[in-house]
DNA sequence: GATGAATGAGCATTCATTCAT
DNA sequence: CATGAATGAATGCTCATTCAT
């Protein structure tokens, strides 16, 4: 079966004949949808579109989502006004979608196969991984959190949320049941790692100009798994 | 001498005449130059202004700062439009009085005199305090992050910082020299701690409809001494 | 009870009460509707929305509705283009609103208690009264007759129509019963009166100069009696 | 001499030679630069042609001038937007053109060779045929009528009109002193006959479904004649 | 002071037109 | 020639700000 071939078709596939949970199903279908949408476009297609994402990255960054102006936008991407709206019913369509492509990146990259691992294995992968990419492009992170309160969010992409958050729940539950993490919510443990992963990835950034030493990786983890840890 | 008299002449008098270091003259004259507004006003005066200032948060809190309107603003404030520009000069003002105003809260109602105590003691009674105050009013991190992106602020306010962050470093500090706290990079520690406490306030906030125990206080301390505990 | 006391109380009133047909009470709710929002406006806004609707019948007939801009209708108006926007919520509103007007303003003018007549006179009455209102403001047709068809036309307004066609079918049948009117079909009889009285209009408006003599109106009317009468 | 050989050559040698009135001379030059544009075109060129005219009084019966987009106009034509101004230099000339060939098409085909019938016979004749081709395609008016206040028609082709009422003109005058018609003003016996073709017409393309019985085009001319005879 | 209707600059969006393929 | 994605000027619409009451 050719991935490109029919969006439709593929979806009743994965719903019908793998074996996996809903959870997990749900979530490649997601991706899946996504990636369809790239697959399926020219390759100067998707380069406009990047530029497009790219550049709405930026500019949030500089000036928040209250002064983002398509003008801006297409100038930063070096493209004409009219050209987004090509890509882009209108700005909120436009705003959605960098939203979805965000959330869904997110989880991909950071959830490998590395359940065989020890659970503090697990945990540093992960957490090298996500520092790295927050510090890499931490105009992820402004987005998200100013977009998800924002007029311009849609109720499905409220509903959207984060991969990384189940999958992290995973993994803290299996070091749990192996007596290796603390006996407490996983919402607090997760508050914990991904309050203190985003708090440091910012100041890195800010502070450090962006540079992130092996050395800094590994004493942040060694502080998140000495609270965490039985 | 009058704290009402004259602003001017207050604040030539704290630059020249008291004795302390340049860096808590400038703390002093921010919060004096705050102070002095509100106690210049008639109490209906000040009423207006916290309704003004509330139901900014209150909006920042639905629709972010892209959204806000002053006609929003206005009506929320059950006020008419007019009326906003007669206690601030245009829309950026407003949002700078408030930022202005959250951020010199913090430190007040935080820092108060728990320097004889023990370090975790302190540290646990800061942590109390700034999880309560954050879950009483999470809009107030909301506004707080979107605005220092935002368009509006201003040049002055992008340099008023966190008393906060200063006054944990202190005790950190203190931990540090008693052994009792990881030799570790102040900022990396602080991270941790802020980035949790907002993360895990978010939480309470958003999934448990705003209700912290105290055992959720003490778990989540908890968590956070083993984490920098030496 | 008071007109502009209270909009849903008097179509209730009239849909109970009233010993009418339901066709004459349903245009009677209509203009009622339509008079009602006039009667709670103070003069000033009443003065507005003539201006503004004078403004874009006028332009209609200098660039037709494909070439009506809300610049254009706000300056013709003397009023800013923001103001446009507190009376019409768009451009497709402002236009439905005026249709809507036209429509409703026309039976009221024409029908008057005629009933007493010989047949004869009613219709010279009501094409005179037609004829004077078509030529002093030629405009209405132009614009009515380019609305039906333009993309603005909302679905409601579609149905909304033209009292004065009843109004002449009744009087028709009633001629026709006493034998002074050709026994054919009403619609062509209306046909050759609707369908002279514009065409005639707009030939005096356009080559006439808005000139129409006792005499014209006389000649006129005797061609169409003629025409129809047995 | 070729009649699609030189354009310039032909209107002189029309000018020139031929020994006609100026009024009739002209009314020749222009169906000539009509159907010069049409014999130079291939077959292939003149369908295209077709399928654009089509396309554009379809969608104007649809939506009016003022929702005409040259993007509708190709899609509805089954071509690229970009087509479209090979064909035509722009909108603008687009629809000038369209207004030209309906403008020229409607006399030729009911002004023929009659002269030699009774007035009334003549008016018959002529009646049925305009009858017909208005139910048969009462997009042609909707177009004609919204187009000529329209902000795109060319000054020239304000000039442009209508041989129809000329033609009807010098039967009315014929009828007139052969003492068969009434001694009316001209203009106001034509605004009987052609307003009432033009509304009952119509009145059988919305109401019925475009069904044009024998007995309604004798019973409407009936009407009609019985208004103008003596 | 307080009001909220009016203003118009500024931004979102459309669509006639172009041009590389 | 035909195409349709790209363009950006033109237009619809919003909302911070003003000002007559």
């Amino acid at each position: 079966m050719n991935i490109t071939s029919n969006n439709t078709t593929m979806i009743r596939y994965i719903q019908n004949n793998l074996q996996l949970t809903n959870h997990i199903k749900h979530s490649i279908i997601l991706i899946y949808e996504y990636l369809f949408i790239f697959l399926n476009m020219s390759d100067s297609k998707t380069k406009r579109l990047h530029q497009i994402f790219d550049a709405t990255l930026q500019l949030t960054g500089k000036v928040g989502i209250a002064g983002l102006k398509m003008s801006s936008i297409a100038k930063e991407a070096s493209i004409a006004t009219g050209t987004l709206y090509i890509y882009f019913k209108n700005k909120e369509e436009l705003l959605n979608a960098l939203y979805f492509k965000l959330q869904n990146e997110s989880a991909p990259a950071i959830i490998q196969d590395i359940h065989h691992l020890a659970i503090n294995i697990q945990l540093y992968k992960m957490w090298k991984i996500a520092l790295e990419r927050l510090v890499d492009n931490n105009l992820r992170i402004v987005f998200l959190e100013q977009f998800v309160i924002s007029p311009y969010i849609s109720e499905s992409n409220k509903k959207i949320d984060i991969g990384f958050k189940n999958y992290l729940k995973q993994i803290l539950e299996q070091g749990k049941s192996e007596n290796l993490i603390k006996n407490l919510d996983n919402d607090m443990l997760i508050s914990l790692i991904i309050g203190f992963v985003r708090s440091f990835s910012t100041h890195i950034v800010n502070d450090r100009n962006g540079c992130l030493s092996e050395k800094s990786i590994d004493e942040s983890f060694s502080l998140c798994w000495n609270a965490i840890k039985m």
